[in-house]
DNA sequence: GACTCATAATTAGGTGCCATACTATATGTC
DNA sequence: GACATATAGTATGGCACCTAATTATGAGTC
């Protein structure tokens, strides 16, 4: 019961009050919830004294070992935000003197986004310490183990991204 | 390698290119964030017609089969938000004419919120299809399929909740 | 060169979360 | 009654995401 969030236990309680089947399924899918925003906050927790996101960290590991930079359209696709969110993204390393945008030679348009000193070093310690930690999330687990979790992963993957047709456990077969 | 975030993508291929170890890890740890948020996109879209995030939602199924309401504090606590948080909800519920604050008779600074009649058939209809989707996500797995993913999941959850002391694979046993 | 269409980056506004501070009120003590 | 402390709800500002619109520029056609 420990990990779950507050939310999902109001909605699990009333379903078992309400005697629903497949609460089973239900707690399976909230404990999923339960342990990507447990990851989140902790990530959220080591980079904050960086002064850095997820975003901004992603932003600054896809622009390690490259001299030339990225543009923010190329940022945005490869980290699969909007070239909005890179805006302002860029805006905050900028400002916090992890980055510089560069005009391009050519295209007026475009800017070049490079990392400055300051950003590779940064760059490059928290890549390290960030992969590790996210290795070691999982640390204890068998290789066979691993591909079983990931099997499930993908099952239930499959399910939110490609829902069946009538055969599905749902009511009216709604879709977004 | 569908089942993966672009961000994830990029630091998983780096890792890989600069001859990591673990990255096996690293992708398990990718995968559960990918299902997480495929699963609130999902869900986003699914509640988006009808002007409701899963936040509201929350709220709304909290306040069902509650005649007397509750307060925004009761509401804060119940769902793991701040009151803060709250008030912002509640703010744009009520402006969609789900629920109405009622001052309280006996203490000023209290207000108790009650659903109105278009809320409560939104929080019953939605409650029920909403549990069924939710339900539906993880249908096909046998209960013992269930029991083997969720001990996983807990596993994990301890990993990031308790890190252990240097017996870990992190590298210089970095704390938040 | 004028015009149309496309692209790059930014701006504006929205949302949902947060922390912090503020205002109003309640409670307890003296 | 004055005062200190606590509580409830809100306001403010920040952040990271979004969509849509805007501005500036480039490319192609005539």
């Amino acid at each position: 019961m420990e990990n779950l969030e507050h939310k999902h236990l109001a909605v699990l309680d009333e379903a078992t009050r309400r005697g629903e089947q497949d609460t089973g399924n239900m707690r399976l899918c909230f404990e999923v919830l339960a342990l990507a925003a447990a990851i989140d906050r902790s990530c959220a927790a080591r980079l904050a004294p960086y002064r850095l996101s997820e975003g901004k960290f992603v932003l600054l590991s896809l622009l390690r070992d490259l001299p030339d930079g990225l543009a923010p359209y190329e940022l945005a696709e490869r980290a699969g935000v909007t070239r909005a969110t890179v805006t302002g993204l860029l805006d905050g390393l900028e400002r916090d003197g992890f980055l510089l945008r560069h005009g391009d030679k050519d295209d007026r348009r475009k800017i070049s986004v490079r990392l400055t000193s300051m950003g590779k070093a940064m760059a490059e310690d928290l890549f390290v310490e960030h992969s590790q930690w996210i290795g070691s999330l999982f640390a204890g687990f068998e290789p066979r183990e691993r591909e079983v979790f990931s099997g499930f992963l993908l099952r239930a993957w499959r399910n939110v991204e490609m829902p069946l047709d009538a055969g599905q456990a749902t009511g009216a077969g709604t879709s977004p």
